[in-house]
DNA sequence: GCGGTTTTTAGAATCGTTCTAATTTGTTAG
DNA sequence: CTAACAAATTAGAACGATTCTAAAAACCGC
């Protein structure tokens, strides 16, 4: 785990503790795997990462965890009514995504126009809304999808895990 | 129905015309209403909307017509996850909203920061992905719902129809 | 009016998410 | 060590928005 790594969670595990909750292990598990990862995964993709070390874990909890996260302002959510929502762990503020609309990845982005905190405020006081977040949105067709469109032998990438194999399968199964 | 209701009207006629549909009773009533409401409505409230001209009317029809306007790009879908879609019918290009997240209530922004079409090339050059529509959204409390935070006595605001009543409750109940 | 296509309907199915009640785990005091 | 209590977790039911399905109804050109 890299130091940018260590230190989100580090944020993530105290926002929590200040939020009067227990660090589970599966609850720092998840904590790790968000830190860790770049690809916004859902809810499901989280639930099938955290099982590779606590194979009994449910989605309630993740759902549980995601919740508390949120309360903290450690997480950002990416609704999509079309299909799971997606979540940004290591990113928690407001900030723009290029989301492919044929692989479904999605990309943080540096905002080209970033409004940023101070612009939310100036926004507030022009449209008399008590402003608390934005969300902004960049979607197509994301360059390998773009390669892919005419390239009939290519198969699709396998999705990779988000994380290191866990040690052993016998070992920490059964926390 | 103004001059600009009229003309939106209009243009969703064609768009869908030269998809090769009809436009039947219950599809020019579901135009109508869109043109005409600023409010952003749920499927559900377009469906209790048109049930007022046509009682019979199903709730599949109005998705069906949804998917009809989607494909011929006339109209912008506003997804949510945690509560039901809300559709455009007047300006189905992407532009930004301001939402209330204790009403709901969605309101039209004229942009400060527009990028538009415009930039949506830019970015597609400068990200490599190409770019086809944009979301920009700004969550905060409306407000008339900051008034209400400490008035306890204003019942909130009944929610008004989106259009003015049917002529009568007995003639076009069955088309 | 007739045959063929399109539209509409009611209700079932689906999917992501939330809820519920029961069980497990963890903690603290004795 | 153990009883008693609180917090976390579980499996599965429930939910709500949306999509699908099969059958009925409406519409069209002749």
């Amino acid at each position: 785990m890299d130091h940018r790594t260590q230190q989100r969670v580090e944020e993530m595990r105290s926002s929590l503790s200040s939020l009067g909750v227990a660090i589970t292990r599966r609850r720092a598990k998840m904590l790790e795997i968000l830190a860790s990862t770049d690809r916004h995964p859902s809810a499901n993709e989280l639930h099938a990462e955290v099982r590779r070390w606590y194979p009994s874990t449910s989605l309630a909890t993740v759902y549980n965890t995601i919740d508390l996260l949120k309360e903290a302002g450690q997480i950002l959510e990416l609704e999509f009514s079309a299909s799971a929502n997606r979540y940004d762990g290591r990113r928690p503020a407001s900030h723009p995504h290029l989301v492919c609309i044929s692989c479904q990845s999605i990309e943080d982005m540096d905002d080209p126009h970033d409004p940023g905190a101070r612009a939310l405020d100036r926004l507030s006081h022009a449209t008399g809304y008590r402003l608390v977040r934005q969300r902004t949105d960049y979607y197509g067709i994301c360059p390998a999808c773009q390669l892919q469109e005419y390239d009939t032998t290519t198969p699709p990438a396998p999705d990779a895990s988000l994380t290191p194999q866990p040690a052993s399968s016998g070992k920490a199964s059964f926390p």
